[in-house]
DNA sequence: CCAGTTGTTTTGATTCATTCAAAACAACTT
DNA sequence: AAGTTGTTTTGAATGAATCAAAACAACTGG
C-alpha cells in the first residue's frame, strides 16, 4: 500500500518523499482530516515534519488529483483520498463530523441547474446538513 | 424600504439600531457580500461604525433569519438577503463571483441522498462551480 | 556512482478572516 | 425620566492558511 503510494506519486509527476508518503498513509483509505490532524498523525512516525510541509504536501497532492479537498462551512479545509468519483458529503450540524454520500437519487444529480446564468458549469457540489447518529442519541448539548 | 427594515428587525425581536438598518441597506435587495464589503458600504453613511459591529450585526441578523450566510470554498463568508427559499449558488472558479440559482431540475433536488448514513438531514446545499460569463470572455488571466 | 539541477522541506514570519472581552452606550420598557 | 437589557465600541487575540528565503533531498544524466 505504501509502495502503491510511491507509485501514485511518481505517476503524478511528483517526487517521492517521506513526508508525502507519510501524509498519504496518515489519510488512510477513508475519512476526512484537516491539516492539523494530518500533521499530528504524520509526526507520529516522521517527527521532523513541519506543519508547513504538511500544507505544502496537501496542496501538491490535491493539485495532482491524489486528494480531494472540501471546505464545509464552519470547518477548516478537510482532505480525503476518495477522488475521481464525484461523491457528496453529509455534515453534522453539531459535531461537524463528515460522512460520504455515494450519490443522490437516480442519476448524476443536480448537475443541471434550472438556469446556469451564463456560467459554464463543470462541477456540482452537494452538502447535506443534519444531525449524525450519535449527536441524535445524546440530546444533552 | 428602510422603514420596512425597521419593522422586520422589530418582528424578529431585535432592537432597531442605526448599524442594523445600515447593514440591511448596504446589502440591498440582492447580491452576496462579505463582512468587509458591508463594512465599507456602511461606513459610507455611518462613519462611526466599527468592523466588529458589522460582524455582530451580521451574526444577529443571520441568527434571526433576516440574512443567509454562505461560505463557498476559497471565499470569506458571504451574506445575502434572500432567505426562506432554499436557493442555490453558482460560483466562478476564477473570480469567485456568486450568482443565485433558483432551483434545480424538477422538484426539490438532491434532498434525498441515496443513503443518509444515520443522519437526520434538514438541509441540502448545492454549489455549482464554473466560469462566469465575463471570465469566459477574457481568457487572458 | 557522483555531481548537478530542480523541486521539496524547513524555519520563521506574516496575512486574512473572525472571534473574544470589557467598558461605554443607546433602545425599549414602565 | 430612569432603569434594564441588549448593542456597539475599543482593543486585543485566535485559528487557518500563506509567503519567502535558505537548507536540503530526489531524480536526471554523465
Amino acid at each position: 500500500m505504501a509502495t502503491d503510494d510511491a507509485e501514485r506519486l511518481r505517476a503524478a509527476g511528483l517526487k517521492v518523499t517521506a513526508p508525502r508518503k507519510a501524509v498519504l498513509a496518515a489519510l488512510g483509505g477513508q475519512g476526512h482530516f484537516d491539516a492539523d490532524t494530518v500533521f499530528e498523525r504524520v509526526r507520529g512516525e516522521l517527527p521532523t515534519t513541519s506543519l508547513q510541509a504538511v500544507y505544502g504536501v496537501l496542496a501538491a497532492l490535491t493539485g495532482a488529483g491524489l486528494l480531494r479537498r472540501i471546505e464545509p462551512a464552519g470547518s477548516p479545509a478537510l482532505y480525503e483520498r476518495r477522488t475521481g468519483d464525484n461523491h457528496h458529503h453529509l455534515v453534522c450540524t453539531k459535531c461537524h463530523t463528515v460522512a460520504d454520500v455515494d450519490c443522490v437519487v437516480g442519476q448524476p444529480p443536480c448537475l443541471e441547474p434550472a438556469d446556469a446564468g451564463g456560467f459554464a458549469i463543470h462541477t456540482a457540489e452537494v452538502t447535506f446538513w443534519g444531525l449524525c447518529e450519535s449527536c441524535r442519541s445524546e440530546p444533552a448539548a
